[in-house]
DNA sequence: GCCGTTTTCGGCCCGACTGTTTTCAGTCG
């Protein structure tokens, strides 16, 4: 039974929730935290490195005791101590705090007199009327959690950067209508362009708070207030987005957007390093004593700590700040930097216009080259081409270069990788392609080993140039399949492929980890739309946000390239093999 | 539980809002 990252992180997590339930102290729970996440966000396998025998790398936050019980249980799937924890207190308890007003101390109250331990205990307990005269509660509390409960139980936690988008930008748009808004920023992981986001956070600079908070909360499209003081209110949308506003003044509007930014881990360093200079930092500014000596802009936040800058995107305590340190942060990739796009569709298959329309719009979006890459045949569903078609389709891109020097067309084709790691398509008919994208559409649950396997057949074919959405995701619907993503990274980068970044908002995978191994492996990654219709090229917008998280830099992108750079790198595989 | 330009001990980010209190704890971001 593989032991992932996710899994280990998982354990460190649940043993933080009840050392937190029981007391303990906070800055050892913190430690736990800060483990589970670093563990969560590391590149490669630890249990693989740790059953192979390899030295534990050393991570930060994590010493000799949270090394030692990590390495068990990457051996052995689990955790004694955790398993003695589990003798005090049920497992399902940890659910509890997934509700919003309990925290540890009341967790810890409802169990010791109502022997609470589940949601559903809490739910009947709440029903009963029991829980407003505990020590701390009181009949409002006792309301609010029932509702808690409730809500927690019909609604999705999480929304897709990309359904959130209008939302944000309506609401900004009214916000700043209001008399003496200066500024209106969407702050959080929209900011930092996460691919989910669980609320909004509008960071706005004004002159007076109360006008704006007040107009916040009569927006027509809220359905809830959840609360709403002088500078701060938050509300629930009628689409289900919570929506959490800050009003400061001008002085401290860069200290705020820094602050409520986040990500908190970033924060927190940040915070750090100002307090080992005699700093303190709030969402006011930066104080030394009494004295604000700055906070207007983020760069003077970032300033009076001696650093750069740092793009939102980075801010995830993931080696940014001491990037910046050293003066060696990335140089993100931006969007004006893409030439072309190496994924799209047209009605041949399952898209929705024709070849010429996507090259229109591709070009309307400053493209300067496209790749037609409709599916195989063996995804019938999708009407896949077959050789003939294929071929046909070959004969109608020749026409519309010979036509159309604004934006090129390649000829290319999504092949399905078979079971067996096979393509769809015979050697001839791919062999006049300017490139093959090969794609998994089928069998996601195959083991781990074996879907491996598949892929790594496939990228040694010598045809193959690029491997599509490579775990097969669908953000909030599918899971990933599971592969050994090191291995395709560096098997990639043997054969002269590349991999694929779907900027298609519901799978943005490569994930922003995987981009960052791809790039410590030097392997190229192609930010693509897979674009089904012409609107579709805006979703690159999203890869790029995606990219960013990774440290992609213009060079580590295979479609920021000139065409004429390009095509030896589409059939690099073929040089190889 | 971690960590060190002040440290191997003594620190560890910071403030607003709510609902409970009667001056503040708990929670949240």
């Amino acid at each position: 039974m593989p032991v992932h990252n996710a899994d280990i992180a998982a354990v460190f997590g649940e043993i933080a929730d009840l050392l937190e339930i029981q007391g303990a102290n906070a800055f050892r729970i913190r430690a736990y935290r800060n483990a589970a996440r670093t563990i969560n966000d590391y590149g490669r396998d630890l249990a693989g490195l740790i059953n192979r025998g390899e030295a534990l790398p050393k991570l930060p936050g994590i010493g000799a005791d949270l090394s030692a019980k990590l390495e068990e249980i990457a051996r052995t799937g689990h955790s004694v101590f955790l398993d003695r924890l589990h003798k005090d207190w049920p497992a399902a308890i940890t659910a509890l705090l997934q509700i919003p007003g309990l925290g540890p101390k009341r967790v810890k109250i409802l169990y010791d007199n109502l022997h609470v331990r589940t949601l559903e205990e809490l739910d009947a307990a709440v029903r009963a009327g029991r829980v407003a005269s505990l020590p701390g509660f009181g009949p409002r509390t006792e309301a609010n959690i029932r509702q808690a409960v409730a809500a927690h139980w019909s609604k999705a936690r999480r929304f897709r950067l990309a359904f959130a988008e209008p939302y944000a930008q309506a609401l900004a748009a009214y916000l700043e209508q209001t008399p003496g808004v200066r500024q209106v920023v969407v702050a959080g992981s929209f900011r930092r362009r996460q691919e989910t986001v669980g609320d909004l956070d509008f960071v706005v600079a004004a002159a007076s708070g109360p006008a704006v908070t007040k107009r916040f909360t009569a927006y027509d499209e809220v359905s809830e207030i959840l609360s709403g003081g002088t500078t701060r209110a938050s509300v629930r949308l009628r689409c289900g987005l919570q929506v959490d506003l800050r009003v400061v003044a001008e002085e401290s509007y860069g200290a705020a957007l820094h602050y409520f930014t986040g990500s908190r881990a970033h924060s927190i360093a940040v915070r750090r390093l100002a307090q080992a200079r005699g700093l303190k930092i709030n969402e006011y500014g930066v104080f030394r004593g009494k004295a604000r000596i700055a906070g207007a802009t983020e760069e003077s936040v970032y300033a009076a700590i001696d650093l750069p800058y740092i793009p939102p995107e980075l801010r995830e305590d993931r080696g940014e700040i001491d990037a910046a340190r050293a003066g060696t942060l990335p140089l993100l990739v931006e969007r004006r930097d893409l030439c072309g796009d190496l994924h799209s569709h047209t009605a041949a298959s399952d898209g929705r216009d024709s070849l010429e329309d996507m090259a229109r719009a591709a070009a309307l979006q400053g493209l300067r080259y496209l790749a037609i890459t409709d599916h195989s045949r063996h995804l019938s569903v999708a009407h896949g081409l077959d050789p003939r078609r294929l071929a046909q389709q070959g004969e109608a891109i020749d026409a519309w270069n010979a036509a159309h020097p604004e934006i090129t067309l390649l000829k290319g084709i999504e092949v399905d990788i078979l079971e067996d790691g096979s393509l769809d398509l015979p050697d001839a008919a791919l062999q006049p392609l300017d490139l093959v994208v090969g794609a998994i559409h089928s069998r996601f649950g195959l083991s781990r080993a074996r879907q491996t396997e598949r892929i790594l057949r496939a990228l040694d074919h010598p045809y193959l140039t690029l491997l599509a959405h490579p775990t097969g995701r669908l953000i909030g619907s599918r899971e990933a399949y599971d592969v050994d993503m090191a291995r395709i990274i560096r098997k990639a980068r043997a054969c002269g492929c590349h991999l694929e970044l779907n900027a298609q908002p519901e799978r943005l995978d490569l994930t922003d980890v995987h981009c960052r191994m791809a790039r410590d492996e030097g392997v190229a990654v192609s930010i693509d739309s897979d674009a089904h219709a012409g609107a579709d090229f805006r979703f690159l917008e999203y890869g790029i946000g995606q990219a960013r998280r990774g440290w992609l830099e213009r060079r580590h992108v295979l479609n920021t390239r000139t065409l004429a750079d390009l095509r030896p790198l589409l059939r690099q595989a073929q040089a190889a093999s």
